[in-house]
DNA sequence: GTCTATACACAGATAGAC
DNA sequence: GTCTATCTGTGTATAGAC
């Protein structure tokens, strides 16, 4: 057993729509949206976050007017302002919903589980599956998060400290139970969240070179595990080597550091 | 000898002063600036990118007005525009700066090495003390890149990858001299560069603990050989710990996972 | 629930005085 | 070489018709 998983067993297990998302969203914002009956909100808010998502992302929130936004959902500038009351209200709804689902997500994959190994490998994956799913609100977190009014800025810095707490605890667990041995361990937390975010930051680069999701995330627990392992846990992995079963032998997964570890 | 040097040693032997940064730039685009003296040209300049860089690494590029930039460097509007013939150019001077930097100064500290692990250490290292010199440049071109002209957006991501390229180079000899060990050459030279980026994106989160940029090299050389060095050379690495002499034996210096190499 | 028409603030840019 | 005054376009937001 070695807890791994693939993006697409995943993404059909939380199956997270742009509608649930939207209507979480709804539910969280009821008081400032005038309109009242559930599905037409929905089917406007998918509309509005789309569009507001695409144009974001590629120009930045700032550039995006109320007239490219009513453009682009086939909404008028007066029906927009139906769903929220101004632009840093829009801006608000796009960043909240992130850090609450991520949060959420892993503490229900977490659940259970117990070994440090596995859990640091299951919050890896699920959190870079995650972001997979959410790509563009990841994206438009990590880029706005800068033009918050400072009181949401600080809320958002804390976001990042908190998920990288989680790492971080995974980890001093391991070093406490032997199987990790670390010594600056919020700095290796602090990179393990570097590289998570790289990927949706930098998606037209893995992109353009066929990198999936899949092969990343094996990549990265490969990395971290080098990196984090006490050596008899890391001789152990390299004898479990070529027969975890996962995804077949060749297909979709990396060979990862095969080669190093059987001259181990 | 293990090619390590301190942030102090290289800021002092690179000497990259503002002053030197804007005469750099007054030269490459003395066909858009009005005023001719060098003299008066590199003090507003100086100036200005303080001001242009301290206004849009708070609150973007786009939303830095050109009345806010006046206010703060002192200069009027009109005044401003014998600079710059519009935001547009002033957006271009700010990115051109960095790439050409980092470059340059690679080479120059790469010049003359051979040693793969020698090479991939020295590229770090330099490349991070250098984000940390001009930090306000780095992190401006990191953030403001998607709001460029197709034209130069396209030349900011070859810049990605060209620097990427640089590391799997580095990496792709130490394979095939057989002191590294990697398979997907091109992802870890990806994360390499994910984590080097983190330091100055994030700098407020490394600042509020306390730690330094000869830490973080230091941290980031230590994981990337965990991951990438070649069995027997890490077992030489391990031996080599504790008397390489740089720094001094505690302070200034993360103890890395010696832990975990006296184990092998 | 959604649209059209409009108010009015502020953006970037320039002309011409000094 | 720098400033003041001003032009013109575009931004957000709202009132009131349908």
């Amino acid at each position: 057993m070695n807890n791994l998983t693939s993006f697409k067993e995943f993404s059909q297990r939380v199956s997270l729509s742009r509608q649930d998302i939207c209507r979480e969203i709804f539910e969280d914002n009821r008081q400032h949206i005038k309109i009242k009956k559930e599905k037409t909100v929905v089917k406007n808010l998918v509309r509005i976050f789309d569009a507001a998502l695409k144009i974001s992302n590629q120009t930045g929130f700032q550039a995006m007017s109320m007239r490219s936004l009513s453009r682009e959902t086939g909404l008028s500038m007066g029906g927009l302002y139906a769903y929220f009351s101004g632009k840093e209200d829009l801006l608000e709804m796009l960043h909240s919903i992130g850090h609450t689902t991520t949060w959420r997500t892993l503490e229900e994959n977490l659940n259970g589980l117990t070994d440090p190994v596995a859990r640091l490998r299951v919050a890896i994956q699920t959190h870079l599956f995650l972001s997979e799913v959410m790509q563009p609100w990841f994206y438009f977190s990590y880029m706005e998060a800068r033009h918050l009014p400072p009181t949401q800025k600080e809320r958002s810095k804390n976001a990042e400290l908190e998920t990288e707490r989680l790492y971080a605890d995974i980890i001093d667990d391991g070093v406490r139970q032997g199987c990790f041995a670390v010594d600056d361990v919020l700095l290796a937390a602090s990179v393990i969240k570097a590289m998570l975010q790289d990927w949706y930051i930098k998606r037209w680069k893995y992109a353009k070179r066929g990198v999936s999701v899949d092969r990343y995330g094996l990549f990265l627990v490969d990395l971290v595990e080098a990196f984090c392992l006490a050596p008899e846990y890391r001789k152990r992995k390299a004898l479990e080597r070529g027969d975890d079963g996962l995804f077949g032998p060749a297909e979709g997964r990396p060979a990862g550091r095969r080669a190093a570890d059987r001259g181990n």
